[in-house]
RNA sequence: GUGGCCGUAGCUCAGUCGGUAGAGCAUCGGAUUGUGGCUCCGAGUGUCGCGGGUUCGAUCCCCGUCGGUCACCCCA
C-alpha cells in the first residue's frame, strides 16, 4: 500500500517496448527532415501565462487541464499540455524571422494534461509535431497534410480518414459565432446540459457534440464556409486543389472545430479507425495560426503546425516487443574464470561487437541458456580450466551447433568474422 | 469531471454456493562429474489492489479508496 508508484496517467516504456517507440520516432523524424524540418527543443515547463494567452483562456485545456504550480521563486509555472505555444515563444523570443524568412521546426517530446485517463489518453503523452513559420500560403497546409499521412503509411497506417476544414480569419470566426448563437439560442432547453453550458461559453464545440439532440439542432445551423471571406476561401479552395494534386484523399467536414482558439484558416484532423483506438480516434491534429505570433509580441509572421499522438499510433502500429540481441556471450566453465572473461568481454567490445555474459557464477549449462534465449546471441566463448591453461577458447556457433577451440589470441577477429558472415 | 465494468502468483487466467487458493507461461535447479534451443523431473513465490463493515470466520457479501477500462466530456 505505501509502495510508490507512477502518477496516475503516466506511464514508464520498458526497454522491451522502445524499440516501437523508436520506430516511429525515427520515421517521424526522417520524412520531417526529407522536408526540411530542423528538431527544435524547448523547455518542458513555460510560465502559465504562455498558454493562457495562446491557447485560449475559455478553452478546456488552460481552464481545467493543466498542471500548473507556483515556483519557489513565486513564479507560476505549468507542464506544457501542447508544443505550438512554445515553439512560437521561442520563435520570437530569438528574433528567428530576423534571420530567415521561412523557419521550419520539428519536435518531440512529452506534454502534459490532466484529464481523465482512457486509453490512448494519458496524462503524460508524446506529440511529434511541426511548425512552420512565414508561409501563408494554402500549399505549405496541404504539404504538411500529406506529409502526415505519408508518414503513417510508412508505418503502416493505412485506414484512415483526414478532414479538413476553415476557420477564416479576422472576425469570420466572431461573426458565425454570433450567428450560430442566434440559431441555437431560441432551442436552448433542448441543448444536451454540456451544450448549454458552451452556447455561452465556446458555442462552436456545439457543432462537433455526440449527442444526437445536438446534431439535430446543428443541421439546420449556418455553415462556416458561408462566412469565409474572399481571400479565406480562396486559401481553402488553393488548399484543397493542392491536395487533390497530390493524390491525398481528404473531406471537408464543416463540422470540425478544434478546441484551441490560436486556429485561423485551415484546420485538419486526421482520424483512425482501427479497433484497438477506441474513442480517442484523432492521430493527429493541426492548423493555421496566422495571429500567433503577433499576439505573443512578435511580428506579424503566418504559421502553421499539427501534433500527433504517440501512444495512438502505437495502438494502430502494433508490433512484438523485442529484447536487444547481442552479438557474443562469454561463459565460464569455472567460477575462478571471470576475471579473464571480464578481460574477454572488454577486448570483444573495443573492437565494437555488441558482448555480453553472466557473471554471477551460475553453472554453464544456465549460462549457455541464457546466452541462446535471452541474449539471442549468434556465438558463445566458452572458457575453461584446460583452455586457459593452453591459451584457447572454445568458440561454440549456437546457429550451426558447431565448435571449435580457437587461440585467445585469434578470439577477436574470428568472432568478427563469425558475425559479418551472418549479417 | 460524470456514469458503467473490472482488480487472484512476474504474465494470462481458473476457483472458493463465505471456512485464508490453483493451472499454463515465465524463472530457477536437475536428467554420467564443463555445454543452449526439444523432452522429462523438481522448486519457489501470492498480506486474492488497499482500508473499513457484516459474520464464529471473507479472497468471495456491503461501503469507501486506489488503479485499470468503456462511454460521455475533451483531445494527441
Amino acid at each position: 500500500m505505501t509502495t510508490l508508484r507512477a502518477v496516475k496517467g503516466m506511464n514508464d516504456v520498458l526497454p522491451e517496448a522502445l524499440p516501437r517507440w523508436r520506430r516511429v520516432e525515427a520515421a517521424f523524424r526522417a520524412i520531417t527532415a526529407r522536408h526540411g524540418y530542423a528538431e527544435v527543443r524547448t523547455p518542458i515547463v513555460e510560465p502559465t501565462q504562455l498558454f493562457i494567452r495562446s491557447i485560449g483562456e475559455a478553452t478546456d485545456i488552460v481552464e481545467k487541464e493543466m498542471y500548473t504550480f507556483v515556483d519557489k521563486g513565486d513564479d507560476m509555472l505549468t507542464l506544457r499540455p501542447e508544443g505550438t505555444a512554445s515553439a512560437v515563444r521561442a520563435y520570437i523570443e530569438h528574433a528567428v524571422h530576423g534571420r530567415e524568412p521561412i523557419s521550419k521546426w520539428s519536435y518531440l517530446g512529452p506534454m502534459f494534461r490532466r484529464e481523465r485517463p482512457a486509453r490512448g489518453r494519458y496524462r503524460q503523452f508524446w506529440q511529434a509535431g511541426v511548425e512552420c513559420f512565414g508561409d501563408g500560403g494554402p500549399f505549405v497546409d496541404a504539404e504538411m497534410i500529406d506529409m502526415v499521412v505519408t508518414l503513417l503509411g510508412e508505418l503502416g497506417v493505412q485506414d484512415l480518414e483526414v478532414l479538413v476544414n476553415s476557420l477564416g480569419s479576422g472576425d469570420t470566426r466572431d461573426r458565425y459565432r454570433e450567428a450560430l448563437t442566434a440559431h441555437l439560442a431560441p432551442h436552448r432547453d433542448r441543448l444536451s446540459e454540456d451544450s448549454q453550458r458552451r452556447l455561452a461559453s465556446n458555442p462552436l464545440r456545439i457543432l462537433d457534440s455526440k449527442s444526437p439532440a445536438d446534431q439535430e439542432l446543428c443541421a439546420g445551423a449556418p455553415d462556416l464556409v458561408d462566412f469565409l471571406g474572399p481571400e479565406d476561401r480562396a486559401h481553402f479552395e488553393g488548399l484543397q486543389g493542392a491536395l487533390r494534386a497530390l493524390g491525398t484523399p481528404f473531406r471537408v467536414a464543416p463540422r470540425l472545430v478544434r478546441g484551441l482558439d490560436y486556429y485561423s484558416r485551415t484546420l485538419f484532423e486526421v482520424q483512425g479507425r482501427g479497433g484497438e483506438l477506441g474513442a480517442q480516434n484523432t492521430l493527429c491534429g493541426g492548423g493555421r495560426y496566422d495571429g500567433l505570433v503577433r499576439t505573443l509580441g512578435g511580428p506579424d509572421v503566418p504559421s502553421i503546425g499539427f501534433a500527433m499522438g504517440i501512444e495512438r499510433i502505437l495502438l494502430l502500429t502494433g508490433g512484438a516487443d523485442t529484447a536487444p540481441t547481442v552479438d557474443v556471450a562469454v561463459a565460464v566453465a569455472d567460477a575462478s574464470l571471470r576475471e579473464e572473461a571480464l578481460v574477454l568481454l572488454r577486448d570483444l567490445r573495443a573492437a565494437g561487437l555488441v558482448a555480453d555474459g553472466d557473471l554471477r557464477g551460475g553453472s554453464l549449462k544456465s549460462q549457455l541458456r541464457r546466452a541462446a534465449d535471452k541474449l539471442g546471441a549468434r556465438a558463445v566463448l566458452v572458457l575453461g580450466p584446460a583452455e586457459s591453461e593452453r591459451g584457447v577458447v572454445q568458440l561454440k556457433d549456437l546457429a550451426a551447433h558447431s565448435q571449435s577451440e580457437i587461440p585467445r589470441a585469434e578470439v577477436v577477429l574470428r568472432v568478427q568474422a563469425l558475425v559479418r558472415e551472418s549479417k
